[in-house]
DNA sequence: TTCATTGCAAAGTTTTTGCATCTTT
DNA sequence: AAAGATGCAAAAACTTTGCAATGAA
């Protein structure tokens, strides 16, 4: 799993958390971790999520991601850049791979600001949800 | 102030609130809001903060906002087409007047997938920090 | 006067923390 | 055996809701 501090051990619950982030297909909530880690371990508890995403973020093994639906959500850090689509019909979240941006050329920052990093996030309709209501309204 | 449906009353703590947002150069929490409100009305509660926003958001004089920080802001729906900026050191939230994407020219989605709107967030350090810290590291 | 709105406090949610017990090293 | 990690439950932080009092129309 990932590599963490001197002193820091490795667990059970440890191991299952991070492997359920690194298969998921996008980024997790909190909630979803801990649904998806009692699979492999129905003991585990919503502290220990909220504890290991503090120490997996600590580790640099993963980052927040922060949607504009307001749910905060956790991913790899080493995928490559990259961003997200949101479905508004089924709300499942989508990692893009490409960047449509090239920073900073294209973007403007007012004068003395110093840009460092960018977020983006798409939104829209997904493959599966778009075939499916293709005339409901 | 804002248009509001039928039967919904205009007040003074209404006024308050939408001339807050109105007046800022960049979106506000509930907390934010509540504060400058404050200045205007001391005896103000945070219950008609989450109130009116979701008022105002019904009747789309406003819309929210949510960053990667995870905090969850508010600003007037009718701006521009813009994006924000977000200084790390004061953490202050800057709205950006121009928009870096065409859209969809530059993105590419999977097949099948609609591409409706897109949010960006941009990170760094503001004139003012920048100025600051020149040589604090 | 009528009825929407307000502030307060209670109730939900989500996230964090304390502590006794268990696990890793 | 020592020290870190866990699960539970309590606490804290953030939002929403019920209700009696207030204010707009």
């Amino acid at each position: 799993m990932a590599k963490l501090k001197v002193g820091v051990r490795k667990t059970n619950q440890r191991e299952i958390i991070y492997e359920v982030i690194k298969n998921s297909k996008g980024p997790l909530s909190p909630n979803e971790l801990l649904e998806k880690a009692k699979e492999n371990n129905e003991s585990i508890g919503i502290a220990t999520i909220y504890r290991t995403i503090k120490l997996l973020i600590d580790a640099n093994e993963i980052i927040q991601v922060t949607l504009p639906d307001g749910q905060t959500r956790y991913e790899l850090s080493k995928l490559d850049h990259h961003h997200h689509f949101k479905c508004k019909k089924c709300n499942s979240i989508f990692d893009l791979d490409n960047c449509p941006l090239s920073i900073p050329d294209q973007i403007n920052v007012p004068a003395g600001f110093i840009l460092e990093g960018h977020e983006i996030t798409l939104f829209g309709v997904c493959a599966k949800c778009s075939k499916t209501n293709a005339s409901t309204t």
